[in-house]
DNA sequence: CTGGGTTATCAGACTTTGTATCCG
DNA sequence: CCGGATACTTTGTCTGATAACCCA
């Protein structure tokens, strides 16, 4: 077949890709369009293409799959109209590049999937700017947007927005919707559920207006005012005959009065311009005055209605249908009324004038801008929405074919309420004429919520919603998850009344019925998570259907072939687990369970080798499992598994006579303590190629739980205390290098043959460290520990640390340790102190003899709390530590330590045993103590000798800095 | 013309207890 | 040689949801 053969030759690519790239298709075709696609490759057209503003950058052209043409395999039925159609598009780039440079190619264009592309970089692009600032959500919908404007931000956004598609790859057919994006979406979708709740509430406020009842009231006759509260006496049939005649006339009469003038409120759709700018929402005095007037929108009408019937003394409800931005992505749905409109970009053919395509376009453009009732959805489907039939009612004003607003009165003799459209559907008592259908764009029944006059309000869109649970339960808010049925319910919980009456229940009851009286879904998809319905192909991996009563059947094929499936309750549908993961629920299967279905197991690359085929997964239902008991508690004795740990994935898999705390030094205390614990798996995380057990805290036994806990706080403090040594050891650091500089440049300054101005500022700066010194003696310590206990501290924790097993809080303070230890052997004396202990040698004689305690490693960790001993210490040889700041600063972070502690320790040690305090770190200071210690002090006493003798000053601010009182 | 079937694609759930090397 | 410390590494597969398109 030649033609066919021609066909085959444009046609080359796989038929994905050229619906994928749309625009690239213009590059596709081979032959006489070479010449164009070299053209439409070069950089120069990228850029002529940039400066368009409404047009997509063409992705990156390909030559190859013109080479795979001459090769491609003969044309099949099937391919032969893609190739067909492509080739229709092939001219299409002809045309474009003809037009190239007007604004109308974008038009001519008219691919769909090109425009879709369009309309997704579109709405990327007002999406990722309203993403910025929450506020744009509501500034997009609640402004006009100058179309100019709109056509300009798109241009600056395209860039990014094309930046970002190319990235994903050329297949950009379909996007799907990113998470942000839908994260986006449900913000804007419950903002926007608030936002027309308050709307309502205001609307709702109205129509108590005593002014509008003032009025309105005279518009009906005080018979038909007499029907509307029927008398109590006459029976029940009697009081519904009179009252529904009496609301009979009231609608007659009202719709007469009221003159329409605009539509009402339409449904929202992302992106694109909202209907309030047709009416704007009025103030009470403007409803006043359109009650005055009787004239005003299709809403209006229905208000002022219900203000009627509430001067009237009738209870009448405020029902609005809020048409809320959806949920679901709307491409599709506003795309399917742009399929009319695709026939006529095909049709083209490539010899057709382009003035004419370009006017026709162009008045399709002007159409749309011109009415505002059509620029709802997408701009690039402004003009589909004018095509598509539904809004057809060729009045003036576009008027809705369904409420938005509509009345419920309640019915006193049958404390039923009855809902009345008086102005749009002119129907009473008809609530199934209320819903407009599925593909009804300017309004959708989501939410009909009902106000009364008192301000409470209820969800009553189940009375009017014709498949609630196949259909308009997907589009609200509740079903999507937990959390926004949560969301949801605290939302509606402001309105909901505080106490039901007798009406209520009687409502309630009948809108559960009507939900339980909605029949079967009409097709197949409907089924798929229907809240009573389920059938089998929808079933998930891990579901199961026990047992297995069919509650009819549908058929799932044609009417000529049908294929009847059963369908089953969705009660009946449970979901499965095998019994591994019925144990990390804390669960085991019940012994003698068969398993209700078996999946085929997931390979795992370690088992499979040992047993090439594991076959299946055996999965039980809840039922078939009982909870899991863990072995108890023997004698102090904790059950281990395998691993040497505990499981206890829920609480209930913690051990009878066990107890689980959940601290990461739980199970140091447990050996501090010497009682058996374990570490307590909680879960697993999944980081590497394998899971790994995460370990939370640890099981004790029982009776130990209080004295765990006191030792875990034991350990804690002990940390904070580590840490304030370690600060204190920088400190002293940090301090060690101010005098070393000090000292320094006093030396240097006794070097100089003549006083020169720096020897002043080193007076000047001593002086002014004497003067600190004096001020805040303390510090010298630097926070709560003298150097020696320090240096103590440091020892004895190394050497017990290594004796013991590692644990992450030692191993943190090992490193604080070593460190501190580590500065202070660097400070063989400690120049803070070093005036000091020089005069004070002689009088720090205790000091050797308490040395041998000092090093005792055990006493910190073993007590715990190991700064009494060193305190004592500290007392008999003046380290001037004390008992109270500890205590008090147990609980209180480093840097209380930090700040208060000089302050109580030197008023109290300095005074007592300054002299001992001061001197003990001299002899301290090194590792080995008392060698270093004596070198340290006799170098000590050089420097001193060096640094201060000279200088008259310094020797008189020198005892004030060390000795002050 | 609607809806089921098919296909493509992506997001997210599910997975579920180390090892090699260095250094003292 | 042994034991402990440390550095390394960041999966892969499957399922379900969605969308587009074809076809009955």
């Amino acid at each position: 077949m030649p033609p066919r053969k021609a066909l085959s030759v444009v046609t080359k690519a796989p038929k994905r890709q050229a619906r994928a790239t749309a625009s690239s298709a213009k590059q596709e075709p081979a032959g006489i369009y070479d010449d164009l696609i070299a053209e439409a490759t070069s950089e120069t057209d990228f850029h002529s293409h940039d400066e368009r503003p409404l047009k997509r950058r063409r992705p990156t052209p390909r030559a190859k799959p013109v080479i795979q043409s001459a090769d491609a395999p003969p044309v099949k039925g099937k391919e032969r109209e893609v190739a067909q159609s492509r080739s229709q598009v092939g001219t299409v780039p002809g045309l474009d590049d003809y037009l190239s440079g007007s604004e109308v190619a974008q038009n001519n264009a008219g691919l769909q999937s090109r425009r879709h592309e369009d309309a997704i970089t579109d709405l990327d692009d007002n999406l990722s700017d309203s993403d910025l600032a929450f506020e744009d959500i509501d500034l997009e919908n609640s402004s006009i947007i100058d179309i100019d404007s709109d056509e300009e931000l798109e241009d600056v956004n395209i860039s990014l927005g094309r930046a970002v598609q190319d990235g994903t790859g050329s297949s950009s057919r379909r996007r799907q919707v990113p998470r942000y994006e839908k994260e986006l979406r449900f913000l804007g979708h419950k903002a926007h559920f608030v936002a027309m709740l308050g709307h309502c509430m205001v609307v709702n406020s109205r129509c108590n207006d005593r002014r509008v009842h003032r009025v309105l009231k005279p518009l009906l006759a005080s018979t038909t005012r007499a029907y509307l509260r029927p008398n109590k006496e006459h029976t029940q049939f009697q009081q519904d005959r009179t009252f529904t005649m009496g609301l009979e006339r009231a609608c007659d009469t009202f719709r007469e009065a009221f003159h329409v003038n605009a539509p009402g409120l339409t449904r929202a759709y992302w992106q694109g311009e909202k209907e309030f700018g047709d009416h704007a929402v009025l103030d009470r005095a403007e409803f006043r005055e359109a009650a005055v007037k009787l004239a005003g929108s299709q809403d209006i009408g229905n208000q002022l209605f219900c203000a009627l019937l509430r001067a009237c003394g009738v209870h009448a409800r405020l029902v609005c249908s809020l048409q809320v931005l959806p949920l679901a992505n709307t491409i599709a749905a506003s795309q399917t009324p742009t399929k009319p409109h695709k026939p006529r970009v095909f049709a083209i053919a490539p010899d057709t004038p382009i003035g004419k395509q370009d006017s026709s376009n162009l008045s399709i453009r002007e159409r749309a801008v011109a009415s505002a009732r059509s620029r709802i959805g997408q701009p690039a489907f402004k003009a589909t929405v004018v095509t598509s039939p539904a809004p057809r009612k060729s009045k003036p004003y576009h008027k809705l074919s369904y409420p938005v607003f509509w009345v419920e009165v309640l019915n006193a003799a049958y404390q039923k309420w009855a809902p009345v459209d008086p102005i749009v559907t002119q129907t009473f008592k008809k609530a199934s004429k209320l819903e407009p259908p599925l593909s009804y764009p300017l309004n959708q029944l989501v939410y009909a919520i009902a106000f009364s006059k008192n301000g409470s309000a209820k969800d009553v869109t189940r009375r009017y919603a014709k498949a609630y649970n196949a259909k308009t339960r997907r589009m609200r808010l509740e079903t999507t998850s937990e959390a926004n049925r949560l969301w949801h319910r605290k939302v509606m919980g402001m309105f909901t009344k505080q106490s039901l009456s007798d009406a209520d229940m009687v409502e309630e009851t009948e809108l559960t019925q009507r939900l339980a009286r909605e029949g079967l879904p009409g097709n197949i998809q409907d089924f798929k998570g229907h809240p009573i319905y389920a059938l089998e192909r929808h079933l998930k991996r891990h579901e199961v259907i026990q047992p297995r009563r069919e509650a009819g059947k549908v058929n799932a094929g044609t009417a000529a072939h049908p294929k009847m499936e059963p369908i089953y309750r969705r009660e009946d549908v449970h979901v499965c687990r095998s019994a591994d993961q019925w144990y990390r629920h804390g669960r085991v299967v019940k012994a003698g369970e068969q398993a209700l279905k078996h999946v085929p197991a997931r390979s795992r690359p370690k088992d499979s080798e040992d047993e090439i085929e594991q076959g299946d997964t055996a999965l039980y239902t809840l039922q078939q499992t009982e909870l899991y008991i863990p072995k108890a508690v023997v004698r102090g004795k904790i059950p281990r598994n395998a691993f040497g740990n505990l499981d206890v994935y829920v609480p209930s898999m913690v051990p009878n006579g066990a107890a689980h705390i959940r601290h990461p030094l739980a199970k140091s205390a447990a050996e501090i303590l010497q009682i058996d614990a374990v570490d307590a798996v909680t879960g697993f995380k999944f980081a590497r190629r394998k899971g790994t057990a995460v370990i939370e805290g640890a099981i004790v036994p029982e009776q130990y739980l209080d004295a765990t806990h006191t030792v875990i706080e034991g350990l804690l403090w002990q940390e904070v205390d580590e840490r304030s040594k370690a600060r204190s050891a920088l400190a002293m650091r940090m301090w060690k290098r101010l005098l070393q500089g000090l000292k320094i440049a006093e030396r240097v300054a006794s070097y100089a043959t003549e006083p020169m101005q720096e020897v002043d500022s080193t007076l000047d700066m001593s002086n002014s460290t004497a003067w600190y010194a004096d001020d805040d003696v303390p510090l010298h310590t630097a926070g709560r520990y003298t150097l020696d206990e320090i240096v103590d501290m440091a020892k004895a924790a190394k050497k017990t640390s290594k004796a013991k097993k590692r644990r992450q809080a030692d191993s943190e303070l090992d490193e604080t340790d070593g460190e501190a230890m580590d500065d202070i052997e660097d400070i063989p004396d400690d120049r803070l102190h070093s005036r000091g202990r020089a005069d004070v040698n002689e009088l720090g004689g205790g000091f050797l003899p308490e040395s041998p305690n000092a090093e005792e490693p055990a006493y910190i960790i073993e007590t715990g709390g190991g700064f009494t001993m060193d305190d004592t210490d500290g007392v008999d040889s003046g380290g001037g530590f004390i008992v109270d700041d500890a205590d008090t600063a147990q609980a209180d972070g480093v840097q209380d330590n930090q700040i208060r502690h000089p302050l109580d320790t030197e008023v109290t040690s300095v005074h007592d045993q300054r002299s001992g305090s001061l001197r003990k770190p001299s002899t301290h200071g090194g590792r080995s103590a008392r060698a270093n210690a004596e070198q340290a002090v006799d170098v000590e006493d050089d420097d001193q000798d060096s640094l201060l003798s000279h200088d008259p000053e310094d020797d008189d601010v020198e005892p004030d800095w060390m000795e002050s009182e």
